[in-house]
DNA sequence: AGCACGCCGACT
DNA sequence: GTCGGCGTGCTC
């Protein structure tokens, strides 16, 4: 008989990813299969023929002709009607093939097995497993009256939560007390947590370990890209059969197949670590609230400082919100000692240091290196964020002007002083630094701004001499991109901090996340003003995440939380942004960006796609936006709808004809970073006040893009819901 | 996309 | 005389 298999095509193909093949039986929807497709062997999965793609001429070969299925992977449940609903959903509200979609959120693992081979991983799989320690049976630390109103509110009704808590206002607690709850409902309940990079955050899989050990050894899974493709699969497995309760992930978590779900967690979820950059560009937390929405079952979406999305999606009821807001303000106490809660813990002073008011070219201003001094003298931590890493952003010729550009990309090479390198971190091309100028000759050429290493520096030179609390010199650590390329060197600097062995740890973006860095008292953003100036409007509400969420670094112990400090440099001191910051008050900030969003017409208040395009020339990358907008055009004014005899294409032009006057298309232009690895990059903004027309405009105008045939063009894809224009 | 087939330049 | 460049074209 002829089966209808989903294949991973993708969506510019000249092929429909759903094909046909011969079956000696019929197979119900979402079995894994292995099929024949030209002269490869790929994994399908047997899907609905009525999603089909109708634009092509469907033409479809007699069963007699049809290549027969390879193998059925029968000894795993099929993929159930839930998770392919999520996956087309996926494919339609993001642009992309359904083949592509769906065969790319299953484990890479499973396009490499057979079905024996499948059968013996299962086999491994259903071996027994020692049990761990039972001694932890629903062990209830005392909770502040914040966390108990959340947790009988979530566990009381089914709606998306937005849990706004502070840093150190106990979330975890509340997730865990949560899933504790829905899982002990149906002892097949499961539950998805995910967090934006796993990797930083070993402890949540620990404390969910142990908290839920008398559920069994699987119970407690991860799924993240840093696990090796046997891992993967083994989690995968262990979810889709339902032995696993607790799936810990990252992103892509949100395409687990869990038969029973019951509770999604989505932490920190202002993160843009969630939305993909690249391939099918999906927003894992809005997929989650449409996860949830479809299964009924609750949400939990926790941030100290939401997305405006989120803050937006939950105003009050009355108001239109869509979600319930519950927060929770105020500090748990030292979670070590969990017989003394001590409430209310104090969050860091701000203390702004105007550099208007500093000697010229000041990287660490005095007072910041008083206050760091100070911390070592009496043993505590500082922690010095600076988001750049190298030692200087750029080589200059004081001379001829000469800047370290690179040959590549628009953008300028990174000095690195360790190995003496001009580095592009866009392309990775890599130089030896010139001994003189390449283009005047001339030998004084100089790093100009700053970056780790020569923070690093800098710092060693002013700290000579100084002693530490037990005597000897301060130790200094650097945690960026390049001091911990190789494997473990992480682990064990974090280690070192957090045992005591470093006294002020400079750092990347890496630092700002996550880790619970007892003894740290000072905090310091060295020179974050750059997002003040920049062309993207979300810009300014990511630094205030970034410096709130580093300054929750500071004073986690209760016992030093009354000396935490965190410091900002900066040009621009009385920036409303820096006096939210100052009060701790994200709430009124969002409440003003908001109105700043609804006045200007952006979002939340209106909905984007961006249409990208990548050419051998920013001439041929243009020219492929500007002929693609103008097809639109083309269509509607060519001919009336209803005159065409394919129903599909009828379907089309009316959409067409219909949403066209909701939508806004801006003209093509190059991206900010026009040129990365050769490569001409340019773009076109659509915009739309109903994110339901925006949406019926983009299904309508695909098959058209498809038509235009460019020469020089690499490729081109839509990103919806950008998180920078 | 992958992977074939297919026709022109520098190498053992 | 072969290896390999990437230009079209096809895949149930």
């Amino acid at each position: 008989m002829r089966l209808t298999i989903l294949v991973p095509t993708p969506h510019y193909a000249d092929i429909d990813c759903l094909l046909h093949y011969q079956s000696n039986s019929a197979l119900p929807y979402g079995t894994l299969v292995r099929v024949p497709l030209g002269s490869r062997e790929l994994l399908g999965i047997v899907w609905n023929d009525l999603d089909a793609r109708t634009t092509h001429e469907r033409v479809i070969p007699d069963e007699a002709s049809l290549k027969p299925i390879i193998e059925v992977f029968d000894s795993i449940p099929a993929l159930n009607d839930h998770w392919r609903e999520l996956v087309k959903f996926c494919a339609n509200y993001y642009q992309r093939s359904l083949g592509e979609t769906a065969l790319n959120s299953l484990p890479a693992s499973l396009k490499k097995l057979t079905s024996p081979q499948l059968k013996k991983r299962i086999k491994i799989l259903d071996k027994p497993v020692l049990n761990s320690s039972q001694k932890n049976e629903t062990y209830a630390p005392k909770l502040t009256d914040e966390q108990v109103h959340a947790i009988s509110a979530i566990t009381s009704q089914t709606r998306p939560y937005l849990l706004f808590g502070a840093t150190g206002s106990g979330k975890t607690e509340v997730y865990m007390q949560c899933v504790a709850h829905f899982l002990s409902q149906n002892i097949h309940a499961q539950a998805l947590i995910m967090v934006p990079e796993i990797n930083l955050t070993p402890q949540l899989k620990d404390r969910f370990s142990e908290r839920f050990s008398h559920w069994g050894a699987q119970a407690v899974v991860s799924l993240h890209s840093g696990m090796t493709d046997p891992q993967r699969l083994s989690s995968w497995l262990l979810a889709h059969r339902g032995t696993a309760r607790i799936v810990l992930g990252t992103r892509l978590s949100i395409f687990a197949s869990l038969p029973n779900l019951a509770l999604i967690v989505v932490d920190e979820e202002h993160d843009t670590s969630y939305k993909s950059d690249s391939g099918v560009r999906y927003s894992a937390r809005d997929l989650a609230v449409y996860r949830s929405h479809k299964l009924n079952i609750s949400v939990i979406l926790g941030s100290a400082t939401p997305s405006l999305e989120s803050w937006h999606h939950s105003r009050p009821k009355s108001d239109g919100g869509r979600y319930i807001r519950l927060s929770m303000l105020h500090r748990v106490g030292n979670k070590e000692d969990s017989n003394v809660t001590t409430f209310g813990s104090q969050f860091p002073k701000l203390c702004l240091v105007d550099m208007n008011h500093q000697p010229r070219n000041t990287i660490l201003s005095q007072p910041l290196l008083t206050a760091i001094k100070e911390r070592i003298a009496c043993g505590e931590q500082s922690l010095l964020l600076l988001n750049q890493r190298g030692y200087a952003p750029v080589l200059f010729c004081s001379d001829c002007g000469w800047k370290s550009d690179c040959t590549n990309c628009s953008a300028y090479r990174v000095f690195h002083q360790l190995d003496r390198t001009l580095r592009c971190h866009h392309c990775g091309l890599t130089q030896p630094v010139p001994r003189a100028c390449p283009s005047c000759g001339n030998l004084d050429i100089r790093p100009m701004g700053q970056g780790t290493e020569r923070l690093e520096e800098l710092l060693t030179e002013a700290l000579l001499g100084h002693e530490r609390k037990n005597g000897g010199c301060a130790r200094i650590v650097r945690i960026d991109a390049d001091s911990t390329r190789h494997k473990g060197t992480l682990e064990q600097m974090l280690s070192s901090v957090y045992h005591g062995e470093v006294d002020v740890l400079i750092g990347t973006q890496m630092i700002a996340k996550g880790h619970d860095f007892r003894s740290i008292t000072l905090v310091a953003a060295i020179n974050p003003d750059g997002a003040l100036y920049s062309c993207d409007y979300r810009a300014s509400e990511r630094l205030f995440s970034l410096l709130l969420q580093v300054s929750g670094r500071a004073g986690r112990d209760a016992q030093l939380a009354h000396r935490a400090q965190m410091w900002v440099q900066t040009w621009q001191p009385t920036h409303p942004l820096y006096s939210a910051l100052k009060d701790h008050d994200y709430q009124k900030f969002a409440d003003q960006l908001l109105i700043d969003r609804q006045v200007a017409g952006l979002t939340p208040f209106s909905s984007q796609a961006l249409m990208r395009a990548e050419g051998k020339t920013q001439e041929a990358a243009q020219s492929f936006l500007l002929r693609a907008s103008q097809a639109i055009d083309a269509v509607i004014s060519a001919s009336e709808p209803n005159a065409s005899k394919h129903l599909e294409e009828n379907i089309r032009k009316s959409a067409l004809f219909r949403y066209r006057s909701y939508i806004t298309i801006s003209s093509p232009i190059p991206m900010f970073m026009q040129r990365v690895a050769n490569v001409e990059r340019a773009q076109m903004l659509i915009e739309s006040s109903s994110r339901v027309a925006l949406q019926g405009f983009l299904a309508a105008w695909q098959p058209l893009i498809f038509q235009q045939k460019q020469k020089g063009l690499i490729r081109w894809f839509i990103d919806v819901d950008p998180l920078s224009i």
